[in-house]
DNA sequence: TTGAAAGCGCTAACAG
DNA sequence: CTGTTAGCGCTTTCAA
């Protein structure tokens, strides 16, 4: 009777009626350490001990409270709660990594806190701020550009001892890399020349890349400096046109059309490389409709390979990325790096270029 | 120097470098609960005590704990994290929902704990019960079919005042109605017998309904079973077919067509309805390469209403669905619950058909 | 308007 | 192998 206050002040302090150690370690005849250590290193409490603990679990319907445990244990990569922000959930190309992340973490005893930051490194930072209060311990993001507040919450993070992961980006040019976080992605600049190479290699000479219209996506920003970048190096003019923003991308591609045309109708370019295969198909639908020959007039080229631009007809071009591998390398690596103590290891993914029938 | 253990002390059992309520204070020149209290009721302090405070949050970088702070509140209501149970977030379909449900929380200072249960109710049961751990404030879940054990855990969370959310699902049959939760959706059997319905108002005697293979798509079945009693209902032939079960929807799709033919390679039904739309593209895919009329010889209707049926040719007929309102809906419910102190209110949301070129 | 004391449920550290 | 003690960082309650 020595231990903690009566049950009843208790009760009367707690607004929700679950059971906690204190009630399964009465149940079961010990007291609560017992039990936490039964329920964390079971094979230092003996046999019997352990059933009635068992026992008294089953009966309180006993449920750990997890905000407790963590604030007990430090929280410094306790609370094995992985927060991460990205762009867009239901921009399909995300949502394959989201799904990576939340498989990949399943069963590893790891929670997944989400957070879309609608391609705004404001947001991005406000909703670091506000899932930084969890004590997250990992902290994935998309990209390698964030701001000032972000950049320092994440060091913070890092020197506490929470990976960091910055997914779909990693430059091969090391001074692009801001934060020295963990980075699980490819180099974007790369993409863009490759897919100005694959052009100019089908005789192309008078080129665009089609820009994504949302102002931070940084990516697709990259894969066109890349592109033009390479264009020009081998003296091949290339433009860069920038999307409408259109409520969906579909959409946004066919009204872009006209950006590729000429005073008369007729096509500036032969041959326009796209920021995503959503606006690459919303142009291509578009041209048919204009009765253009792609690839013949015009040529297009996508990026992302969605369901959609394998179905169409032409077949769009394009450059498939490991969308969901993405999702599950970042997990595996954090996981790693939380169960190994270690620091996480960045890794390059590999994409490549599908020539289809749109070039 | 009354106050608290020294800060050595404190320091040294700290494993995070973070800045607490505390040190706050003692930059400031007050105590912590004046800290806390300006945080939470910035009215209740003098002017110049706000103004110390303010600056010594700003020097210290203070971010607040939400595990102690949860934790100190009494955990019901207090985290106002929202657990979501989403069967797969790749699925474009609950992609657009997690992402209005992720939108809408935004700001309203909810954090959002996604988990992907693979259209599992064992799965479910098991997230769920790691996320009760942390004592969500509400809790989202898909359809209302769920195991007993989950049942147990969200009726327990519903009685600590934490509402639960049924989404995706609203039988007008109330009887069908388990576990008396708030429902955000539809009725599906009341879909199925508005495709039998299209079906047959175009003249089809002889239908199918490709169902979905996953065996616990409880909604899709459920659309299947409206179908086929609609049908037999108005003296019409319906079959319930299972579509294999494939890596990709719409191969699975592609690789159902067989299962619609006759031993002559010829259509068995005349019009078959589809329990999503990448199904019924997959089939259309298939048929044309087969050099089948549809809709003349077989006419298909899909659902769902994902961007690849429009583009296709023929357009697919489908069920347009509510999908990112599904999201919206329910966190705007969840949210007013958890402000007003009240319960959440139910909604059916309206669908609609689309009667494309397909059928 | 501010503070002191107590406690949320759990775990680390040390005793026995 | 089990228990005691002392916190984790915050909020609640009561007192000044």
């Amino acid at each position: 009777m020595a231990a903690s206050p009566s049950l009843k002040t208790r009760a009367a302090r707690r607004s929700h009626g679950r059971a906690t150690l204190a009630d399964v370690a009465a149940a079961a005849g010990v007291t609560s350490i017992t039990v936490s250590r039964y329920l964390r290193e079971p094979h230092r409490v003996a046999d019997d001990t352990a059933q009635k603990v068992a026992q008294a679990l089953a009966a309180t319907g006993y449920l750990p409270n997890k905000q407790a445990g963590v604030l007990a244990s430090g929280g410094a990569g306790a609370s094995r709660m992985v927060a991460a922000l990205i762009p867009s959930i239901a921009n399909s190309i995300f949502a394959e990594t989201v799904q990576g992340l939340a498989e990949t973490l399943q069963g590893s005893g790891c929670e997944l806190l989400l957070a879309a930051t609608n391609y705004s490194t404001a947001r991005e930072e406000a909703q670091l701020r506000a899932l930084m209060g969890w004590f997250p311990s990992a902290i994935v993001v998309t990209g390698r550009r964030h701001s000032d507040g972000a950049l320092a919450l994440l060091r913070q993070a890092q020197s506490r001892g929470a990976p960091v992961i910055e997914i779909w980006d990693h430059p091969a040019d090391t001074s692009r890399q801001q934060g020295g976080f963990t980075q699980i992605g490819f180099d974007h600049a790369e993409v863009g020349r490759a897919m100005a190479v694959h052009l100019i290699e089908r005789g192309h000479r008078t080129l665009a890349y089609l820009d994504s219209g949302v102002a931070e996506d940084f990516r697709a920003h990259e894969r066109g400096q890349g592109f033009v970048a390479e264009a020009r190096r081998r003296g091949v003019t290339a433009r860069r046109v920038v999307a409408p923003l259109a409520g969906e991308a579909i959409q946004a591609g066919r009204e872009a059309l006209p950006l590729l045309l000429d005073g008369q109708g007729r096509p500036a370019f032969t041959a326009v490389a796209f920021a995503n295969d959503h606006l690459a198909c919303g142009a291509l639908l578009a041209a048919q409709a204009l009765r253009l020959d792609v690839p013949r007039q015009m040529a297009l080229l996508g990026f992302g390979d969605f369901a959609l631009g394998r179905q169409l007809q032409p077949t769009l071009s394009t450059v498939q990325v490991p969308r969901l591998q993405i999702g599950t390398a970042a997990a595996q690596a954090l996981l790693a790096a939380l169960d190994g103590n270690t620091a996480a290891a960045g890794q390059r993914l590999p994409w490549s270029l599908l020539p289809r029938n749109s070039t």
